[in-house]
DNA sequence: CCAAAGAAACTACAGTTGTAGTTTTTAAAT
DNA sequence: ATTTAAAAACTACAACTGTAGTTTCTTTGG
């Protein structure tokens, strides 16, 4: 579990992370169009088990998968560097960027304040 | 210029990002221990110029390299969406975890917003 | 001009990813 | 028990990544 993710894999992890456990069959259906063949689903699936990101579950003749690490846990691992790395190692400065690009408003920022100073007491 | 990068092909461009203009030997001395062979870098830099991510001034004999797309268009192009995606299409709730994880403080979010309101006036 | 140094270009190879065909196992239905 | 359907497991392959050796080209110092 050292490497960070592909686009695509990705992907199929936060499918799993949605729904929490979830079948090949499942997964792919949830996958946006043009949809893979089944079998590529399956041996995605196969690999990241492999890597220690699924756990797999025996149901009946099927494997039923879930998530070995949390979403949050992900995004501490890879994601966090990844956001550090571009921006001079604070999180800060990814935030001034979103909020510049207006990708954030001002009183969303005011929200997630009051969220968190509420979650303190 | 379709796929986001790997994270040592994303090393080199944070070098490039960061130096304007280099030569490939300069990035190889950028690199953190264990420093890859010269020719390793000297590849990776010809494969990222061949997607677009480079681009090539000729100075003597040596290839002088400086980025083809601005950190800014690379973190819109695909760190962005990597964010949204994980955090439901809300740049909001990705600040918001970093802001629960004490990854930013209430002190550096109140800094933002004033830099966002100086900037408008 | 010629040799040496440095760089680019070319070649090679193993590991990973995305893709899916083929074969085998399993369960279910008659 | 036999067929059938579904899933897993296995196999294959091309593209991409990380790595570096080998060969060729180009400059420059004598």
């Amino acid at each position: 579990m050292k490497r960070r993710l592909s686009e695509k894999e990705e992907t199929l992890m936060q499918i799993v992370w949605n729904r929490k456990k979830v079948f090949a069959r499942e997964v792919k259906q949830d996958l946006p169009e043009p949809r893979p063949h089944i079998n590529t689903v399956a041996t995605m699936m196969r690999r990241l088990a492999e890597k220690g990101f699924l756990k797999i579950e025996d149901f009946g003749s099927a494997h039923r998968y879930s998530a070995a690490i949390t979403k949050k846990e992900y995004t501490n691992r890879f994601v966090k560097p990844l956001l550090a790395g571009l921006f001079g190692n604070s999180i800060k400065n990814a935030v001034s960027f979103f909020a510049e690009q207006e990708e954030i408003s001002l009183e969303e920022l005011r929200e997630i304040m009051e969220m968190i100073e509420n979650k303190r007491k």
